[in-house]
DNA sequence: TATGAATGAGTCTTCATTCAT
DNA sequence: AATGAATGAAGACTCATTCAT
């Protein structure tokens, strides 16, 4: 399966870039990771470059798939954000090196090498997503009024995002139970109710 | 002034690091934006990464003696918390490329140098204070019982500074409607309490 | 005089493309026999291709500068193949190591780097001086009539330019020698008449 | 036949050479033209540089019968350089890509690598019977005699198989008529006589 | 005969850093 | 204080070649 060999080589590739940053890793470390030599690589792929491209595109694939479900159901806004954001830890607990990659290094990808235009275009269908869903949770009294939107936005993508950072698989806390205890605080905030 | 000078130089190395990342950012990148050449910034700084390490302490000094203050002040659990993020996002608003930097590099930085240790034993600090304040919050019954206190704090921390990376000083909401809507959302949570 | 430097490079590169191709010259070769290192030599120039385009465009460019001056004269066509023919090899005798270079590359670079596109560009202007003078001289009465315009010009053309892979400056022939032998050749041919 | 394949691999390796240049021409290259993978090419070949070995051994082979038959007739010089050129227009005829090789190759192979010493020899045994020929046509007055001998030579040499450089088999005109066309230029000029 | 995967040496290029002026 | 020119180490990538299957 010349498939088979390709993902393994990636999954190590994105350890490496995940632990070192892209520009800090050099593709002797993925081949040392991997155990074979730095021009090896070249056989099964094109450059360090096209290796991150791979890496990010697989993972937001499946987060665009996993999000359209979710919009595709209709739930009402407080169940789409609990949806969106299970899904999003899923995602991390799934792909918790490429997500961790995307989170260091989309911004200047997407800004400054057209091949990862694509970056700009999966964020802006996110903001979308979310966008659209606290709008709506606002316009039917499901969320609080005097929300700044694209604000709140921003905090609750941030925050999903980041725990790729510290997440490890397979410890402590399942990607459900994280979610669970994430959405506690965002919907119900951390302040005992009186 | 020579001290004045190497400030200018920091302030524009600080920019260039936050846009490009600091591995990815050269020297030469520095001297142009400064407006002299690349070898003349050895005059004024031993290397690229003292240059970085007087950034960063520059901030952390700042951001340790701001935490100190607040809880000197001996608050309430949820007034600290309050003053924390407030303080938190000050910050932010003057040092806004030192911490998009520090959020990025500090990881590896103090894993892997010992020159950057002290980035490990300021996360440590921070750490206690916020950890100490949840855990008043909870046994005062100011904060809800079922929280998991290092999550939430994570969650704090990372929707906190995370927020330097789009942040932009002077443009619309200043520091303390940020905190405000950051608070607003932690504390009491996006749903409408019915 | 940074422009002295660069030329001195150059011509150092020059003559070491020309003595193993363009191809099997290492950057190290050029180094060495320039007298530093390898990465020295990008403080001056952008890659290796750029230097060869610097020797190739510097040469056109006085070609062209030599050819137009032969034809602003207005002169017979006798005249004028006897100036093109010795403006050709003073041209040889000055850039010696750059006319072979274009002699063993100029077709390949200009078919498949859209950089070296302008390669083409003087081809079809030399081309088409050298058509013009030939097909002016056949109408006039002053070459023979059953000529071939197209076969002669390549005939023509590459003798003189392959010379640059034989001719050493400074020996046995000048070039106004070897142009006159050349001539004689070219327009009355080695038979003796009768 | 596994003779036959070799000599398929072989004129597909010689118009790759040809096309390229031997040393910017990859080993890939020629197998992607063959239809093959890269390393089944060392099933049938040592190396690289014994396939480019056999191509211009066997045109040499070749041309050095065909010079040696011209000679054993016996003609008069003018007869002879008649019949050397056009049995040279036959060879660019017949093995075009190598002729484009062996112009663009033989110096610096000949002069660098001793398993080439035969490209070398070679021309030694094509320069004396070029020599010899055109100094008896001086001695017996058919041949101008302020003929520069051994410049007229690398002029006729030169010409001719620099013409595999654009010749292409089957267009236009026939080797027959190339020879022809510079055989006038060459021994009675372009010039009108009058 | 040919494939697929790998090797290992070498190439171009980058870049932090140095230093005489 | 700053420049201009260099160093030298390292990095991405190429490619002829090998070999088990």
């Amino acid at each position: 399966m010349p498939e088979e060999r390709r993902r393994e080589l990636l999954a190590t590739a994105a350890e490496v870039f995940a632990a070192h940053g892209y520009n800090a890793t050099t593709v002797r470390q993925i081949a040392d990771a991997a155990g074979l030599l730095a021009g090896s690589l070249y056989y099964h792929f094109d450059s360090k470059e096209s290796m991150l491209d791979e890496i990010l595109s697989a993972f937001l694939d499946e987060l665009r798939a996993g999000y359209e479900a979710v919009l595709a159901a209709r739930l009402g806004p407080r169940e789409t954000v609990e949806a969106l954001v299970t899904e999003s830890f899923r995602e991390i607990d799934r792909h918790r090196a490429a997500v961790a990659i995307y989170q260091k290094e989309a911004r200047h990808l997407a800004a400054r090498q057209p091949r990862f235009g694509y970056l700009a275009d999966a964020r802006d269908k996110f903001a979308g997503a979310w966008l659209g869903t606290l709008e709506r949770g606002v316009a039917v009294g499901v969320f609080r009024a005097d929300l700044d939107i694209r604000l709140t936005y921003r905090f609750v993508r941030d925050t999903v995002w980041v725990a790729a950072s510290w997440y490890r698989p397979g410890a402590q806390h399942s990607p459900e139970e994280i979610a669970r205890q994430y959405l506690t605080t965002v919907l119900d905030g951390i302040a005992l109710r009186n």
